[in-house]
DNA sequence: TATTGTAACTAACAATCGTTAGTTTTGTAA
DNA sequence: TTACAAAACTAACGATTGTTAGTTACAATA
């Protein structure tokens, strides 16, 4: 992305995914209506979709872009060189970038995938067990390469999507914390522990 | 509680509130209506209305009556005798306990708090405040008493947080795995981390 | 200048929302 | 058996929901 040197000119559709977002993010999909989502825009409702087919559609073209960016990041690290726990550590730092930059998608990925419909929703969850799988298996590798801890594998791989997941939430909050600490920070508590 | 041994009475109010937590757990507070919940309990919608005063009532009674018993554990642990280590991990399980016992309840107050309305809503964020601030406070003593890493505390506040706050999601997968060893073991992966 | 496509508008639709009023059923105590 | 209270019911209310139809304003192109 060159956003940080050209600032992109959206499409009406994009600007209306974006703004929805935002909204999305603060009270949930089903209380935000499409009456909300205008006004936020300073147009009526009914304008909408002149751009866009429904309230569903902003919905799966929010969940289902930074749901695909997760599964080919995850997919990619997956079957590169290296040991388990290089691996490991990649795919936090990736899952950290990812999260910076769409946070507002985030959230809905989060909290609004369950309200997609037909195959949108079985696509999502697809990708979402793949995405676990992948770390899953970088986990369990570690194990047996004997450089992670013996324990239960699900416990790690919980601990560590739990915090990723709820990232979103905190990045808020980084303020001056600069991005490259956090991913410093983060990974060395998640990997090493805090004592 | 004796749950386990006798099987409580509810009162009808009671029985609404635990009904309806399963049903936001699923799709949020929002997307919910008072016909689901009335449908799932085998009567119809105005009948609700002989035991709550409202959809809101459902809402505020699940989420603050946990929301007092997470504030009033990190309380009494906080100011408890032990190194801050100490009661840093007798706080990761009195968090376990409270998720396993009250999974449907805690799903409410993790998303959809902000549907709270009036007094209620000042209510949640004073003792969401207060409950973080305690554990903040706990960990900067740790450090202080370099028990624990000289990490950015907020960091390492937020990382154990998002995880147990996510906890009861996984609650559900534990399946065969026993309390007990879960404490153990995740008290293991936040503190000495995993490798 | 005439044409065309984009994007806004007004008005309204059927469906569903939380909720209320008034009535009937049901179980228990006198 | 009667009396009463708890808890269900039917019917409907005004408000809001996502969405559609038809129309208008405006800018770029031919």
């Amino acid at each position: 992305c060159f956003v940080i040197f050209t600032v992109m000119k959206l499409t009406r559709k994009e600007e209306i995914v974006v703004v929805a977002a935002k909204l999305f993010k603060e009270k949930g999909y089903s209380a935000v209506s499409m009456r909300d989502i205008a006004q936020q825009m300073d147009i009526k409702a009914a304008s909408l979709y002149n751009h866009i087919k429904g309230k569903q559609e902003i919905l799966s073209s929010l969940v289902l872009h930074v749901a695909e960016k997760f599964t080919n990041s995850t997919q990619t690290i997956t079957s590169q060189d290296g040991t388990a726990l290089q691996r490991l550590k990649k795919l936090i730092e990736v899952h950290i970038d990812i999260t910076v930059h769409h946070a507002d998608a985030i959230a809905a990925l989060n909290n609004d995938w369950m309200h997609l419909d037909g195959q949108d929703l079985l696509d999502f969850i697809a990708m979402r067990d793949q995405y676990e799988e992948n770390f899953r298996s970088i986990i369990k590798q570690g194990i047996q390469e004997q450089q992670i801890k013996a324990k239960e594998p699900e416990v790690i791989l919980f601990s560590i999507l739990s915090t990723l997941r709820t990232l979103y939430l905190w990045n808020e909050k980084r303020g001056k914390l600069e991005v490259n600490v956090l991913k410093k920070e983060l990974v060395s508590v998640l990997i090493s522990g805090i004592v």
